[in-house]
DNA sequence: TCTGGGGTCCTAGGACCC
DNA sequence: TCTGGGGTCCTAGGACCC
């Protein structure tokens, strides 16, 4: 724990919902729901409209579609539109500081202490209020919930505690006094089935927690779990903000609209998954030693079944045969929900060639350099709103997205053939021809 | 038309080595 | 003759996170 409310911590609010929204006028102040739509889908975020009406996270959509009413929307997700809208808000949080954790696309750590900062709880007040509008302009209206405190997981629950659109910072020595109401549940790492152990004996907040021993903590959670609640509840975390951490495994599953028992099928299903899996292992230049089959039966029972080799693999052909080769020794009468395919053990370089160079990637880009147009002059209103990451389509240049903009032009990267990045091109912003792009899979 | 997909970390038992 | 213990690797499963 620090002397100083130094660590940040990051949360936008129902982001996909939020990116849907902001791309979709008319999906504004609607119930909005993102996530699987068929019919095993699950939901990954509900807007806050939806919320409303019951709709969470990690609900079967058609769970969702029951609680909702009719009128909201069901999208399947947009993930380029999320990762470029994440980007620009990263790249603001790295305007504060060189140490930025990214935890998952809509969420990170920032240190502020290895920022230049005023770090009383007043200067930190005014950095996160100055970031959330800095957010909100650059991303067109995505909002952000900002937690400052002493430590990781102080900030964490800053965050929570007042969302949507919240700033919460913990002044140091008020830890325990924000931390001892809450739910045990409030913390990283206590889920349903640590929260349910801990109201067996009676421990519902983290006040509770406080007044276990570490004996009994450990003898009820495990060695590494209880000592850490133990810490936790005394709101001592000295973990430090990691800005980027190398990947340990690799993999890939699919669950199928109906159960699968054809032979033939799940070969072609493990082939398919080996091929996501070795290529994104040779597009990130590692290869694992360890394969790992993932089997989720038609009762809902999953099993895991590995091999480890005396040599790394990145090839889809080889992890397909030790994956099916696992797969044969497993019971598949009834039917299987799911298959997936890993690799763990991972370690630089494909295929035990000592001497290989990691192979590099190279991004086609052809880049007009937005320097190179007029300034805007300051100030005036802006004649239409484009924001970073927003997908636009134009009759001639196909479609796009937005790469930057300003008051009255906007430089618009189209797609290139398939997935090569194409031309960055610069238009006027009320080019009458330039048009937001629909979200698609819209289902009223 | 119940329950996704991509990860991380921990535990526990057995094999094996010293 | 009898009886160890520690460390590491592998496998399988489970909890948890977003």
């Amino acid at each position: 724990m620090r002397r100083e409310p130094s660590i940040l911590h990051l949360d936008l609010d129902a982001f996909f919902a939020a990116v849907e929204q902001r791309d979709k006028p008319s999906l504004r102040g609607r119930p909005v729901v993102v996530g699987g739509t068929g019919g095993r889908g699950v939901v990954s975020t509900a807007s806050y409209e939806a919320r409303a009406f019951g709709a969470r996270s990690a609900m079967p959509t058609a769970e969702a579609r029951r609680l909702c009413p009719p009128g909201t929307a069901f999208l399947g997700g947009r993930f380029a539109a999320y990762r470029r809208t994440s980007e620009v808000v990263m790249a603001l949080l790295r305007e504060l500081s060189p140490l930025v954790e990214p935890v998952s696309i809509d969420e990170a750590y920032v240190d502020l202490a290895a920022g230049d900062h005023d770090l009383s709880v007043p200067g930190v007040t005014a950095l996160a209020a100055d970031l959330k509008a800095r957010i909100a302009v650059a991303t067109g209206g995505v909002t952000g919930s900002v937690g400052i405190g002493t430590s990781k997981a102080v900030a964490k629950i800053g965050s929570e505690l007042d969302k949507p659109d919240g700033l919460t910072v913990v002044p140091p020595g008020e830890e325990l006094a924000v931390l001892h109401p809450l739910p045990v549940r409030a913390l990283g790492g206590v889920g349903p089935a640590t929260a349910e152990r801990l109201a067996q004996i009676g421990v519902k907040t983290i006040g509770d927690l406080h007044r276990l021993s570490l004996v009994d903590l450990t003898s009820l959670v495990g060695q590494a779990h209880g000592a850490g609640l133990y810490r936790l509840a005394r709101a001592d975390d000295d973990r430090p903000v990691v800005t980027d951490r190398e990947a340990k495994s690799v993999s890939a599953e699919e669950t199928f609209a109906r159960d699968l028992t054809d032979p033939a099928r799940l070969a072609t299903e493990i082939e398919a998954l080996a091929i996501r899996v070795g290529s994104r292992l040779q597009r990130s230049g590692t290869s694992g030693r360890t394969v790992t089959l993932k089997v989720r039966r038609y009762d809902f029972s999953t099993l895991t079944r590995s091999q480890t080799l005396a040599h790394a693999v990145d090839d889809p052909r080889q992890i397909a045969e030790i994956a099916h080769r696992l797969l044969g020794a497993v019971d598949r009468s009834g039917g299987l929900r799911l298959l997936g395919v890993g690799v763990s053990g991972l370690s630089p370089y494909a295929q035990g060639d000592l001497f290989a160079e990691p192979t590099e990637v190279v991004e086609p880009v052809e880049v007009v350099e937005p320097a190179e147009l007029p300034a805007d002059p300051e100030p005036g209103p802006a004649v239409v709103a484009w924001y970073p990451g927003q997908d636009v389509v134009h009759p001639d240049l196909g479609s796009g997205w937005v790469w930057g903009s300003g008051l009255n032009r906007v430089t618009v990267r189209f797609e290139g053939p398939r997935t090569t990045p194409g031309p960055v091109r610069t238009l006027a912003a009320d080019d009458p021809d330039l048009q937001p792009a629909d979200p698609p899979d819209w289902t009223p």
